[in-house]
DNA sequence: CCCCTATCCTGAGGGC
DNA sequence: TGCCCTCAGGATAGGG
């Protein structure tokens, strides 16, 4: 489950890994993982380009070429994206080697095949809606507690469907929903327009400050995530509630509690989340 | 507008 | 050892 921290984790590496770096050939595996356009367009389209840069937004990688396309990626829920040597055994399910100019490969690799692989201009992709309209980033200036709060208090929904919902802040997933949810004192069965001003407030500031921490440890390795060299990160040691209902909580010892809340796994802690 | 459910998928883990 | 069932959930579509 790669939200923005391990979305950025890969990113940070993959930057230094392969900017600068020319595609000199590619294959894939199944076709469905590329939603736009073809397997054998995308090939075509990343054959002899070079990275120029290697971006974000949300949960979405950017991989911008010099062709002035981007290779745009999303990890799904069991993706990885590896830098490996050529000659490496390929994982079961991989779906896309790109072969680069110094003997390694840049290589998508997806059980579930959740993910997904987009390539085009990025005015088009987003003409065409093959990329969908996402939330403010997080970790940008643009996420005040002013734009936070306004789009809070203008929704009835519970405080898990918002802050899950990548068109109101980009990024946020299970694991982090629930975790800034208990830094911030709030239970995620709350409906965001009851919440007090105070929350709202904490809310801001408990979800830079999750994901900050996350980044720092290199992501959670829960079970699936792994960075760009295969490695897990160690920010699951830290977790508070997620993957903990039936423990007590480490705040206040508190037994935690699962719920479902818009169809996902959720737990909090009923003794310091109100 | 919002909620719920099904869909896409494989692999891990439990029960027998 | 092995089979079947359930569960995990990011994004999206469709019905209520």
């Amino acid at each position: 489950m790669p939200e923005l921290p391990e979305v950025e984790t890969i990113r940070r590496d993959l930057s230094a890994a392969v900017e600068g770096r020319r595609i000199i050939a590619a294959a894939t595996g199944h076709p469905s993982v590329f939603r736009f356009p073809s397997p054998e367009a995308v090939v075509a389209g990343i054959v002899g380009s070079t990275v120029v840069t290697v971006g974000r937004r949300g949960k979405y990688l950017v991989i911008s070429l010099d062709s002035g396309d981007d290779l745009v990626v999303h990890l799904g829920m069991t993706g990885h994206l590896l830098v490996c040597e050529t000659t490496a055994t390929p994982a079961l399910h991989t779906h896309l080697r790109a072969t680069l100019d110094d003997g390694r490969e840049l290589r998508f690799d997806d059980a579930r095949r959740f993910g997904r692989i987009i390539l085009g201009e990025q005015a088009n992709l987003r003409a065409i809606g093959a990329l969908p309209r996402l939330g403010v980033e997080p970790l940008s200036g643009d996420f005040t507690v002013e734009h936070v709060a306004g789009q809070l208090r203008r929704t009835t929904r519970t405080v898990k469907a918002a802050l899950l919902d990548q068109s109101v802040i980009a990024g946020l997933g299970n694991i982090y929903v629930d975790e800034a949810c208990h830094l911030a004192g709030v239970r995620p069965t709350r409906r965001c327009h009851r919440l007090r001003a105070t929350e709202r407030v904490a809310l801001h500031q408990a979800i830079p400050a999750v994901l900050t921490k996350a980044i720092g440890n290199r992501g959670t390795s829960f079970d699936d995530y792994r960075d760009v060299w295969n490695a897990k990160g160690s920010n699951q040691e830290t977790l508070q509630v997620y993957g903990r209902a039936g423990e007590p909580c480490l705040r206040c010892g508190v037994v935690l509690r699962r719920t479902v809340l818009g169809g996902r796994t959720t737990v909090f802690c009923s003794g310091c989340q109100r």
